[in-house]
DNA sequence: CGTGTGTTTGATCGCTTTCAAGTTCAGTGG
DNA sequence: CCACTGAACTTGAAAGCGATCAAACACACG
């Protein structure tokens, strides 16, 4: 917005030379000139853990890209009970396009930072540019083989099959290099036990009890509950049921 | 192909004139010159129950418009296990673009019939048809919601909830009329009491259970197993967990 | 009339939940 | 520096729900 040299359209705005969003995001999609305009009403946010972004059934007012932390996607029952039926990462686009509610809720597991835009603005872009729509619907394509894959988890592994499919997954995200072979991964868990249960449809109890037995048959090391070290990622792999 | 009066581009394909994936479906995006072209390497195809349309991991030989019957989508563990992840219905697109191999297996769970196309037909009239690539979006949309949907009765609904859940998504497929005042619908299960228990992660004895628990309660009639008759839909919904 | 497949029903088992204490740990104030 | 507090997590014991094993039933088809 302030040290552009000279005006020439091949320039891309300087909030959006560094971000990740436009090199594997849907920003990739649009040319320098979609950038620019869509930067004009685009604004960087910043969110604490626990946060909502959207909530369910509320007017949508707004898209965002996330550009780092963990966002959750919640539905719950009338009485209470909540699953997580999707968790993103940067950097994903965030918000349902041509629907002027969401059925789902949607929370920072971690501290996030998003750039959001207007509906508007985004609304317009996409019927004007069919390669921004192509880039939605591969991510939308891939966010249903994700979606389907863990109703697979869902509906048919054990709790000690569910968690080991979960470390398995943000293992994965943490470090997206092939873990077939075995070499060891560390990282924190960007949620609690409570998301946790959640997200694989358990309770915090159970959520806790087959890590513990993880724990003692060796196959990952738990320290301050969030810290997590997987000695051997392919060993935990034979646990997650497939 | 026969009594077309004379040739005029705005004419469609006699096959196509009556087809509901014109109207409803994503031949609906396609002008008459486009669909011409289609056609021209398209097939009807009639399959029986439980003929196999798509093989996990197999390669993606094509593409396909249901014109009737239920298609179910399969996901499996190693061990024999397996989840229904998608119903689809005419008049919906199968096959997954931009992807050489399939993750989930389809079968036919009725007698079926469908319109199938080469895979490069369909990639190279994505390419030049925005209006296309945006109702694939729209129905890839629809797919992830009720995916999401389902991954809250997967997760945190009881047996009889599951259930219930059940026999009102498929009333409501076979009359998408308003089930909310007390209006009594009949119709046939388009699937056996084991695929309902593939769909909702259950044992057939579970689902088998369940219907009779209904059935003595007086929400829903059991004719022949296959035949239901619910006299009042909304006392059904109360069973169905929200 | 038997045979086979799909469904229902019954009895028992075991996994996950539920309820109830403990434990750990970060933050706070004496 | 250390005891106090509260939240998150772990552990234990008991209960309940759905799975498993087993048998009966129903209906289509030869």
């Amino acid at each position: 917005m302030n040290d552009r040299q000279d005006v020439h359209t091949s320039d891309v705005p300087v909030l959006c030379v560094a971000c990740e969003a436009r090199h594997r995001g849907v920003c990739g999609a649009l040319d320098a000139d979609q950038l620019v305009a869509l930067m004009k009403t685009s604004t960087k946010k910043r969110l604490e853990t626990g946060a909502e972004l959207v909530g369910d059934a509320e007017a949508i007012e707004g898209y965002a890209n996330i550009l780092s932390g963990v966002v959750k996607l919640i539905k719950g029952l009338p009485d209470g009970r909540e699953q997580i039926v999707g968790l993103q990462f940067a950097p994903d686009f965030l918000g349902r396009p041509f629907q002027s509610e969401s059925a789902v809720s949607a929370q920072a597991a971690t501290n996030v930072v998003v750039c959001s835009f207007p509906k508007r603005a985004v609304e317009a872009l996409i019927k004007q540019s069919p390669q921004l729509e192509h880039s939605l619907l591969k991510q939308t394509l891939r966010e249903l083989d994700e979606a389907r894959n863990w109703m697979l988890t869902l509906g048919r592994k054990s709790a000690l099959e569910k968690v080991a499919s979960y470390l398995l997954l943000i293992a994965n995200y943490i470090d997206p290099a092939d873990h077939s072979h075995a070499e060891a991964v560390a990282f924190d868990l960007p949620m609690s036990r409570l998301e946790i249960a959640d997200f694989l449809g358990l309770t915090i109890e159970t959520v806790s009890r087959q890590l513990t037995k993880l724990r003692i048959d060796g196959v990952i090391q738990v320290r301050q509950s969030r810290h997590i070290v997987l000695d051997n990622p392919s060993r935990l792999k034979t646990y997650s049921g497939g």
